[in-house]
This record gives C-alpha cells, sequence and structure tokens, in this order.
DNA sequence: ATTTTTTATATGTATGTACATAATAACCAA
DNA sequence: TTGGTTATTATGTACATACATATAAAAAAT
C-alpha cells in the first residue's frame, strides 16, 4: 500500500498491471472504484485517476462514467511499428546510405493513385521512382506519386539531390499517414532493382501521406529479399 | 485563448497541434514554458501540463526538466497496427470462420526454436499445426510452438476443439508479445495448405507471447494469397 | 583552464476541492 | 408492458497549492 512511500501514480499504475496480469480480475470483471483505490492504496483520488487513465489509454481497461471501470476484454494485441527515415533505418546499421533517383515524370496517375491521392481524371501528378541503398546494395524501390495541387513545392525540389522520404519528413513534419503491409513477387523490372530473382517474395509498405487533411503523396516501397520489420515493445 | 470556455485540456491538445502543423514552432525549437502557455491560454499550469504531457506521449514533444520542452525531430513514424484474433478479423468481415488442426505433436524443436523458448537442447516441446479458414477458403497457416515447461496447462488443451489463438487470448489475457512481418515465397506443403501456388508471395507474421517474463510460445503465421495489414488511423 | 559546487528554474507529481457530465437505475405515467 | 422523467453516482476535468527533482547555467575552487 501507501503508493506514496514508494513512488507514485507510476507505482500504482504498474501494481495494478501486476493484479491485471495475476487475474485477479477477469477480462469484463468491474474494478474497485477510483474512491476504494484510493483508500487502498492511501492516496488521493486524482492519482488512482491518473494511474487508471494510462492503463486505460493502452486499451487494457474500459472506463465509463457512471458505470465505472472494467478490464477490457483483449481481442487483439495493439503493437506499434516504427518506421524511420530509410537513411537512419540504414546509418543504424552502420551501413553506408546512398540514393538514386531513378525517373521524375509528370504524368497522368493510373485511376487507383488517382483516386488515392483525390485527384480529378486527367490531372497530372509528379511521379518519382528511386532506388535506396545500403553499402552499395539495394535496399528499397520507391515508387512515389506526388499531388501537385495541394503540394506544388515538390515541383520545385531537386529530388536528385535529396529524396522525397527525407525531404517530407524535414519540410513536411506532423503529417499523418496510413500504412498497408503485405507480400508481393517481384517482377522482372524490380527484381532487376534490387538485385533479386523475378518472383521473390518482397516486403512491400504501402504508405498515403496526409497534411492538413490534404492527400500529399502515395508511395510503394519494395524492399530488398529477407528484409523484415518488428514491432517496438 | 481560453481554453476554459472551448473545452479544456483537449481543446488546448489539438490547438498545439495546429500550431505544430503550422509551424509555428519547428522541430527542435523550445516552445513557451508551461506557465507562459497558462497565461496565454488563460488556464492552470496542470491544465498545459496534462496536454503538453498528451502531445508527448504521441512522441511530438520532447520534455526534460529544467531543459524546456522542445518540437521533437521527427526521425520516423510510429504507427500501430492492430493485430486481432483471428477469428475476430474473419467474422467481422462477415465470413464464416473454421479451424482445423492438422497436427498436434510433442517434439524437440529445432535449435532456433528452442533458442526462442529459452528451453535447453533436448527439452520437448508442443508442436501444433494449424489451418485457419474463412468461408471455408484457408485464411491462415499457423505452425506453432509451445514451452511446455513455462505453460504446462497446454498440455490439456483440446486444441482440435479451440485454437491457439482464441485460446490464449481468453485464458492468458494480458500477455506482451514481439511481432515479426516479412515476406516468403510458399513452400510446397504451405501453398497447397493455403490454395496457393507454389512461390507465392505470402505476408508472414511472426510473433513471440510472454507471460511474465517467461516466453510461453512462438508462432509463424503465414497468410492466404493477397493478405494485407493495416495501420490504424 | 578544469573541475567541483551551488543556484536557479522548468517540469514532475501529489493533494483537496469543486463542479461537470454521462449513464445507470429508480421512479412514475400512459 | 412501454415510454419518459428524475435522481444517483462514478468518472472527467479544472484549479490552487505545495513540494520534488533533474539539470542547465553560474559561481567557486582547484
Amino acid at each position: 500500500m501507501t503508493a506514496a512511500q514508494t513512488n507514485g501514480w507510476q507505482f500504482l499504475e504498474s501494481d495494478i498491471l501486476r493484479r491485471l496480469q495475476e487475474q485477479e480480475w477477469i477480462p469484463g470483471d468491474l474494478i474497485p472504484r477510483e474512491v476504494e483505490l484510493a483508500a487502498e492504496y492511501g492516496c488521493a483520488r486524482t492519482t488512482v485517476n491518473r494511474a487508471l487513465n494510462a492503463i486505460a489509454n493502452r486499451g487494457l481497461l474500459d472506463r465509463k462514467r457512471k458505470a465505472g471501470t472494467r478490464v477490457a476484454t483483449r481481442l487483439s494485441d495493439r503493437p506499434t511499428v516504427t518506421i524511420p527515415i530509410i537513411r537512419q533505418e540504414i546509418e543504424s546499421k552502420d551501413q553506408l546510405f546512398s540514393y538514386a533517383l531513378i525517373t521524375r515524370e509528370i504524368e497522368n496517375p493510373p485511376v487507383s493513385i488517382a483516386a488515392q491521392l483525390c485527384l480529378g481524371s486527367n490531372v497530372k501528378a509528379l511521379h518519382l521512382k528511386a532506388l535506396y541503398l545500403a553499402n552499395h546494395r539495394p535496399y528499397v524501390f520507391e515508387d512515389r506519386w506526388i499531388n501537385t495541387e495541394t503540394f506544388s513545392e515538390a515541383l520545385d525540389v531537386d529530388f536528385s539531390a535529396i529524396s522525397a522520404n527525407e525531404w517530407l519528413v524535414k519540410n513536411k513534419p506532423y503529417t499523418r499517414g496510413n500504412f498497408t503491409f503485405e507480400a508481393a513477387n517481384a517482377s522482372k523490372d524490380v527484381a532487376e532493382l534490387l538485385g533479386a530473382v523475378t518472383n521473390d517474395a518482397l516486403f512491400v509498405l504501402k504508405r498515403r501521406t496526409h497534411h492538413r487533411n490534404a492527400v500529399i503523396t502515395v508511395a510503394t516501397l519494395t524492399y530488398h529479399p529477407g528484409y523484415q520489420l518488428h514491432t517496438d515493445c
């Protein structure tokens, strides 16, 4: 007891997590009220509130006014993955990063891309293809479309000198994005670029980037054979 | 101004997020002190503290005592993915879930698995192979090893009646896990099970589950061709 | 100059209090 | 029953206050 003695709300949080792990309450159960826990731990209700909210944010408790606090019926795990700038991902492995722009075109995107960029038909967009390398070996191939209506600065950037990946993070921070992970067989062209064999299974990351409700770019990143993505934790 | 008038700390949070998006402060910048923001918004420092902490938890601000609060230099995105129970994933698409245990053996795991399970050599483990189906069509193939030293109850469970996936979530909630995502070419056997063609690119999820510091199981989930994993939000 | 000590200060945390709000539960009316 | 109103109550939020703590910066000592 006496959270104050040991640490405070962080102790309280970990102690309640422990009690959850030990199944003192099982999913669906109502746990004691804030005032009761406060009495039990000998601290203020505010402190209990903070601890319980922290746990609820992790998704392990469900809280509702008047209804009380219940142990969440966990139907899923929600791990986080970190998707770093490619340069950093490579350099963190002590490998030499390099980058090559393959093509830069202003052209009509296929319908599926136009739809994702929220573009009308017959509106051109900036289309980039580029290769990122680690120790001079192909690391990931990027096929990117940029909406030049919502993001006209892109036309003035020299993407042969800086990768779109890096430019965006540096100049348009605080964007949101959607990510999709999938596996795809290497086409002949992509296989050649990545030093893979045609038909190799490759990890593909598709990313759509928004800035203040406007879609600014969609990118398909096809990684070299053997690439793995890990969750944090 | 006057956060109190509109909403409170949640307004404050979103307003500061807006100011970040609008680049009022750029990455690395020191933002105003809590007391200053409190004065500006006409609220208590406690309220500013709460809002800033919420933003810092998202990774957009870095806070240090005495040093102040800085805009994080974002070098990565950290999206979360939701990995639901397979049954639920299928049923949420209004498809019929079914499940078939293929094999159940107690045998010596290969070294790589033994290492992951923290098992000494020559210690047997429970090895399950199972298929999950959606509308009678193969959805995902599971190849699982269970550490029977740390998790002996597993020997008494009838995994032909309930999937390991579901049993674990229901009976061992509040475990932690590591996840790895990758792409793999379908072997002849797996292709046959999943209704794929040998060499098809398949999405593979490897999962290691802990309970209170003990590794209890490792599983490799190989999804049907075309499967995609999306991030939340 | 370099190291150590001190001081100042921004954030971190805890508490009591007060009021807001959502939602259940109880009540009453048709 | 059904439908609607009211009371109750657990959590949500805000605030003033107080003290804790990390640490950058200044001061002092070597």
